[in-house]
DNA sequence: ATCAAAATTAAGGTAAACGTAAGGCCGGGG
DNA sequence: CCCCGGCCTTACGTTTACCTTAATTTTGAT
């Protein structure tokens, strides 16, 4: 996922150590703005006077207890919350959750995988389940697939991209795949003026496109040489 | 929370223990139908005959690892999925968030903390969130984080406004993630006439942008030249 | 009217992609 | 068996699409 939400988040916590490590660790994850409490009373006032988009609290506050406010939140809004805690029995655990609470993390904790659950949560419930582009239509050659859109060749061995000919050239190759292609449609398709010398420019191209979709070059199994009629980019066989 | 959803879940696991557990406890907590898979093959295809609403699976398998299992389904699919290990490793939880999981839980398990955090889980996907303003979206590449509707751009080393021109190229760029996009095309985007003289504007204009969002301009490791075609804006690696 | 910021134009430089040529291979026909 | 034509392969020279910088013009805010 590239994109994510720039969310405002309140973390209540009276140690201040936490919540410097939390705002360090939340703005390099990119989320932006990180706002703070140190008690209850400071807690409900920002969230009612700020509306985060997300709170991450601690159990034990200075003036009550977690439990207590988040209860007392969840009344009133939905946004994610999640606990920290430096108490990790069962009973606490389990509360914690029973009361609505997306998550329930132990101190000590590691960074990232405080990020990764907070970010989790935040596409739930900010990003719906039916936003999801559809992949993109790839040509699959045993080991190696090509995504025209992106110009990208991907096999075991690393990623490669495309020149402007041999996109063209393979292009057409695919939209007749199966069949054989003359030396003269694949020129006219990567060429628009009907410049003659084609015959070797042809050829070396082809090589290089066998250099990125072949696994041996010089003994083609998908990008065919049909002699004296042209070139044929042979279809999947079957498993 | 009272309401829960009827829900089809698809269970991974090789031990029939753990599937009898989980189908009892499922039931019991109203959890309609319980499917199981007994490794990675009859994982998928229950998977793809049965669309589940979400996915328990094992860390480890038979016939391969719930890593990739997950990776694949991934692809296919965005319903819930979680993981259920015995192996509580750092790098492990961490991978299995990193490829998407919405959660990681340890063996052996409360029952009960399994059935409350998937049913939070499930109340996100299935339940969204109507009531609260959406956080503003935004493009992250690596260290910097772009959002449009402020215009602004994060980085370690402060913030950099965005200029009309560079704010159009962009989200033209970020509308065709992972896609080459021709120059005409993003002139058309960024200029309402059809100016000539557009050549060299533009590749100024992709300079400035990308003296604000790379931090080598020189190179560029998201915005990308395709020579020929156009640029592209990359997609993030998946490490 | 004035000034700063943004956009455009211009011009020299560079290397990736392309084209060219030349020698080699290999199969088919004589 | 030999020869020939079609295709392969490699190296190398060239082109041109793109980069970069800086100067100039336009825009817009005050």
């Amino acid at each position: 996922m590239n994109t994510i939400f720039e969310t405002k988040l309140l973390v209540v916590d009276d140690e201040p150590g936490i919540i410097n490590l939390l705002k360090t660790v939340l703005n390099q994850a990119g989320f932006a703005q990180v706002i703070s409490a140190e008690n209850c009373r400071m807690a409900r006032e920002l969230f009612a006077s700020e509306k985060p988009h997300g709170v991450i609290l601690d159990v034990m506050l200075p003036d009550g207890d977690g439990f207590s406010l988040m209860q007392e939140l969840r009344q009133h809004s939905n946004v994610p919350m999640l606990f920290l805690s430096a108490r990790d029995e069962d009973e606490n655990r389990l509360l914690g959750l029973g009361l609505g609470a997306d998550d329930y993390i132990t101190k000590p904790f590691l960074p990232r995988e405080l990020v990764l659950r907070l970010s989790g949560i935040l596409r739930r419930v900010y990003q719906p389940l039916q936003t999801q582009p559809l992949p993109d239509e790839c040509l699959v050659l045993g080991a190696v697939t090509v995504n025209f859109k992106s110009g990208i060749v991907k096999s075991g061995d690393g990623e490669k991209t495309l020149t402007a000919k041999e996109h063209a050239l393979l292009k057409k190759l695919w939209e007749n795949q199966g069949n054989i292609v003359t030396a003269d449609s694949l020129c006219r398709s990567a060429w628009d003026d009907d410049l003659y010398g084609y015959e070797n420019t042809l050829m070396v191209h082809i090589r290089r496109l066998r250099e990125k979709i072949e696994a041996d070059p010089s003994q083609p199994q998908y990008l065919l040489t049909i002699r004296g009629m042209g070139y044929k980019l042979a279809k999947e066989t079957k498993q």
